[in-house]
RNA sequence: GCCCAUGUGGCGGAAUUGGUAGACGCAGCAGACUCAAAAUCUGCCAUUCGCAAGGGUGUGAAGGUUCGAUUCCUUUCGUGGGCACCA
């Protein structure tokens, strides 16, 4: 009997539809844990072999929960708003919500294929009014609260009110506020509110009409037409994830993910203390109101280093301080600007830009006249969008003086020598009055206290982390539950949601760079938002939806978040470091302070999975001919590199028959071979259809099987390592099962398992299989795994042992990594009950149990032989038989050895 | 530019806390079985010197700590990911 897969498979798959064996209770005597995959954007590329990796991960690992008596809640859905669907649209006419249903089929149907556990009936797609609902209603909840810093949560916009009521804000008394017209107290609660809205700037394209997404400008123009791309402030929603800064930082500490990705959430939270100053600039025009600017900085210590001040280009002030001698170059240069992204402007630092203003500002502590520039390299959403320049202590500072010949100011003495800038804060202090003689660092805490006393300034903390845009202006997503009258903007009543998103026809952006949605007339008539919510909207809560998914009543019941908690492990990739999985913590916090769950933090345990990269290959054809050069011919030519579909490729070497019937351009194609083959040219890069460089997992399980598939995706390398995908070696994996099967049949004689009874070396090999798979499953080892089932039906297929006590085990263990292959086998050994719910074996050290071992013998920390030795034997016991043997004696020489170093267990080191 | 990760045979990778570098697999080579092929099985497989025994070198590069370094430290180069409107 052979091993078919494909029957097999099916027959299975079809038999734990039927029997509803992933549907997952949230009522069971079982202890919870719940495994979580980032659900995909469902593309219209469908899956390619990337995409499984972690979902295989998950989909083992919560099997094995399963195995060791856990009740698994391991769903899967669908992330279905977003750009891709609604550029589709307006290429094709095709309705974005058309369209993403039938990616979405192709997405579940490939999955199927591959055998994972997941529970459909919780399946939830972040596009359906029945899902978005929920996310409407959070967002208004959002709006409905501010974050109190006393009690540092949030807390309803009306315990905000009251305050306001009683004793007033910070710059006006209770009267001021009764006072106060609608519009005004709506326009202060506006500054407080969680989700709020506020002028910030968007990628403009004049020609296209239409506000860009950073993907969709390339190099300052847009992607589509290359049209001119500025900057242009709007009206836009936006989340005030800032409040949370401190408690997303704290949160981290009782998290489980990994050091470089906790560090990568703080870095991009960037919270430094230093602080604010002012620097007066008298106002030429006689007038005696100076002007002052508020730099942040986390140096004061340097403060009579300053040789110059640097506003971001944004700056409110430009304008104002500006001369009228300088307003020419300014006026320039701030165009040149407005043309660059902030990625630009920071990464080209080689490049130095800037525009002096003409203005001087006063060191409030010399009294010095300080030049005023503006540069790009300054952002105006970082800090106070003005910083104070000292040369001699930051290298960027130290670049614009030489460059712009201002003259540097030394105030470390010969820590300074004039070539580059000194950024440490070991120096000691001259020059620099009441701080000299002090070091830096300690001269940081003298600085501020002044600063303070003199009551130009104050200590400050500071986040890189801006508040988080929250508006697009797009048709493929989530309206928002808000209208506008009077400029002010009005909740929808929470019983109204959901607040379906209108059909349209066309989707065009509408007047002034407004969504689509401002197309609508009746929409426009009820006064709804135009805009719609982001990409991440949907994302930031899904987790909580898939416990309780089909309440109609909530978004999810308590009694239910609080019987599952968080996530016991999510796994997906390090890309949403920052982004989705600040968002997702964020409105954790928020669901947690206003009382709806029971925990602040959503993910327990974080696995990042690495990328599954293409390889791609290139073909040269000379220019104007439709001739094609192997690669290592090309430099004589002048060629086009062209990617090349990956499967017409063998290695390198071109498949030339199966490229000329690719397209017809190339029917005709000639080719120029270097010893008779064609060679492509090579490089690794994103899975991406545009590049012909992917790789369909179905084709795969077509071939192999999904048990095969799964494997070897495992078996590629550590889960967190990023690698290019190689087809070969998928081979070696399909042996292996091939190779387990023959232990319970013969091709020829049929069923070849016993009822023996099992060996010691044979449960010796049983048992370390069992330490070793239970080991590396919990730590996500899946490619070690692998290796240590093959290990193991290697060294039983060599005892010819066919034991059912042996083979039964060995079957529960592979059972998360091949399911299929696993059930069969288990069946035939006559269980009538599925192996799914099997009890996991149980490790018993008593079998592995040694009582020599073969020492490594090294000489100088060179390994020059092997001795077996007593596990039990001491120091002086081992001396003495290193000593004699032959091969010691011959690295001696006759000298009396320096040193013996014995590890017990480990080895022997003679030093000589 | 900044942040994070990463670099080991022809290839994917393994190596517990600093303790035998190259497990397992792919590819390759030689052989067995076969009319033949597939499948399967056996052996070899970092590099260099050597008939062999045995020795030298070797974990991106250069230094350092240590009896001993793929592992720790410093410097440096390459590659991948992220950088706020792709998801």
């Amino acid at each position: 009997m052979e091993y078919n897969f494909i029957e097999i498979e099916k027959k299975w798959q079809n038999n734990w539809k039927a029997s509803k064996a992933y549907q997952v209770s949230n009522d069971s005597s079982k202890p919870p844990f719940y495994v979580l995959d980032m659900f995909p954007y469902p593309s219209g590329a469908g899956l390619h072999v990337g995409h499984p990796l972690g979902y295989i991960a998950s989909d083992i690992y919560s099997r094995y929960k399963r195995l060791k008596g856990f009740n698994v809640l391991h769903p899967m859905g669908f992330d279905s708003f977003g750009l891709p669907a609604e550029q589709y649209a307006i290429e094709t006419g095709q309705h974005p919500a058309a369209t993403t249903q039938k990616n979405i089929a192709t997405f579940k149907d490939q999955l199927d294929k591959i055998g994972f556990c997941y529970d459909w009936s919780r399946e939830i797609r972040t596009s359906e009014p029945d899902y978005y609902r929920w996310t409407q209603w959070i967002f208004l909840q959002l709006f409905k609260s501010w974050f109190n810093p006393q009690s540092n949560k949030a807390e309803s916009i009306q315990t905000l009110i009251q305050q306001f009521e009683t004793s007033g804000g910070d710059d006006f008394s209770a009267e001021d506020w009764k006072s106060f017209s609608k519009n005004k107290q709506q326009d202060i609660l506006m500054q407080h509110r969680l989700a709020f809205s506020a002028f910030g700037e968007v990628n403009w394209c004049e020609a296209l009409g239409t506000v860009l997404a950073n993907d969709e400008v390339v190099n300052g123009v847009s992607e589509r037409g290359g049209h001119p791309v500025i900057k242009k402030k709007m009206r836009q929603w936006y989340l005030r994830i800032t409040d949370y800064a401190d408690r997303l930082l704290e949160g981290l500490n009782t998290v489980d993910f990994s050091d470089s990705m906790k560090e990568m959430q703080r870095n991009w939270i960037g919270k430094s203390e230093g602080c604010e100053m002012d620097f007066e600039v008298p106002n030429q025009t006689g007038n005696n109101d100076a002007f002052k600017i508020k730099v942040y900085t986390t140096r004061p210590d340097t403060i009579f280093g300053v040789d110059f001040l640097v506003l971001a280009p944004e700056h409110d002030l430009v304008n104002q301080i500006t001369t009228e001698a300088q307003r020419g170059s300014i006026n320039e240069y701030l165009t040149y600007v407005k043309s660059r992204s902030d990625r630009e402007r920071m990464a080209e630092v080689k490049q130095i830009t800037g525009c002096f203003t003409g203005a001087f500002a006063i060191n409030p502590f010399n009294g010095k006249q300080i030049p005023i520039w503006i540069a790009e390299y300054v952002l105006a959403g970082y800090g106070t969008g003005a910083i104070m320049a000292v040369p001699c202590g930051d290298q960027r500072d130290f670049l614009f003086a030489q460059h712009f010949e201002i003259p540097i100011t030394n105030i470390i003495g010969n820590h300074f020598d004039g070539t580059q800038a000194n950024p440490t804060k070991d120096a000691t202090l001259q020059a620099s009055d009441f701080l000299n003689g002090l070091l830096m660092k300690n001269a940081i805490k003298v600085a501020i206290e002044k600063i303070e006393s003199l009551g130009i300034g104050k200590r400050k903390v500071n986040f890189k982390m801006r508040d988080a845009g929250f508006s697009r202006q797009r048709y493929w997503g989530e309206p928002f539950p808000i209208r506008w009258e009077d400029g002010i903007a009005i909740a929808s009543e929470e019983t109204q949601l959901p607040l379906e998103l209108p059909h349209v026809e066309k989707y065009g952006p509408g007047p002034e760079g407004e969504g689509p949605l401002a197309n609508i007339e009746s929409w426009k008539n009820e006064k709804f938002e135009t805009s719609t919510m982001p990409g991440y909207a949907g994302s930031s809560w899904y987790f909580l939806r898939y416990m309780d998914p089909t309440n109609s009543s909530t978004f999810c019941d308590k009694k239910v978040s609080d019987y599952w908690g968080q996530v016991n492990v999510y796994i997906g990739g390090t890309e949403h470091a920052v982004g989705h999985l600040l968002y997702s913590r964020m409105w954790t916090k928020v669901l947690f302070d206003l009382g709806y769950i029971g925990f602040d933090e959503p993910f327990k345990r974080l696995v990042n999975q690495g990328m599954i990269q293409g390889s791609s290959r290139f073909v040269y054809r000379i220019k104007g001919t439709n001739e094609f050069v192997s690669f290592g011919l090309k430099d004589n030519y002048e060629t086009d590199e062209l990617h090349v579909d990956v499967n017409f490729v063998d290695g390198i070497e071109l498949n030339t028959a199966a490229f000329s019937n690719w397209k017809p351009d190339y029917a005709n194609a000639r080719f120029i071979l270097e010893e008779g083959k064609y060679l492509c040219g090579v490089e690794v890069e994103k899975m991406s259809k545009s590049k012909f460089n992917t790789v369909n997992p179905d084709d795969l399980v077509l071939k192999y099987g999904a048990d095969t598939f799964r494997m070897y995706e495992m078996f590629l390398g550590p889960i967190e390592q990023s690698k290019p995908w190689d087809t070969k070696g998928i081979e070696g994996v399909h042996r292996f099962l091939r190779k387990l099967w023959r232990l319970f049949n013969d091709d020829v004689k049929g069923k070849v398992w016993n009822e023996e009874n099992a060996t010691d070396a044979e449960l010796k090999i049983l048992h370390r299989t069992i330490k070793k798979i239970e080991s590396d499953t919990e730590n996500f080892s899946y490619n070690t795994a692998v290796s240590a089932f093959m290990v193991c039906v290697n060294e039983l297929s060599d005892l010819k042992c066919h034991k059912k006590t042996i083979l039964e085990n060995l079957l529960i263990l592979l059972m998360p990594y091949a399911p299929h292959i696993s059930e069969e086998l288990w069946h035939q050994l006559g269980h009538a009950t599925s192996i799914l719910d099997a009890a996991y074996p149980k490790f018993e050290a008593s079998y592995l149990v040694e009582s020599s071992k073969s020492y490594p013998i090294s000489i100088n920390g060179k390994l020059r032989t092997n001795i077996e030795i007593s596990l039990a034997a001491e120091q002086s016991e081992v001396e003495q038989i290193v000593l004699s043997n032959e091969v010691v004696q011959k690295w001696l020489e006759g000298n009396a050895p320096k040193k013996i170093i014995f590890v017990k267990g480990k080895m022997v080191n003679v030093v000589v």
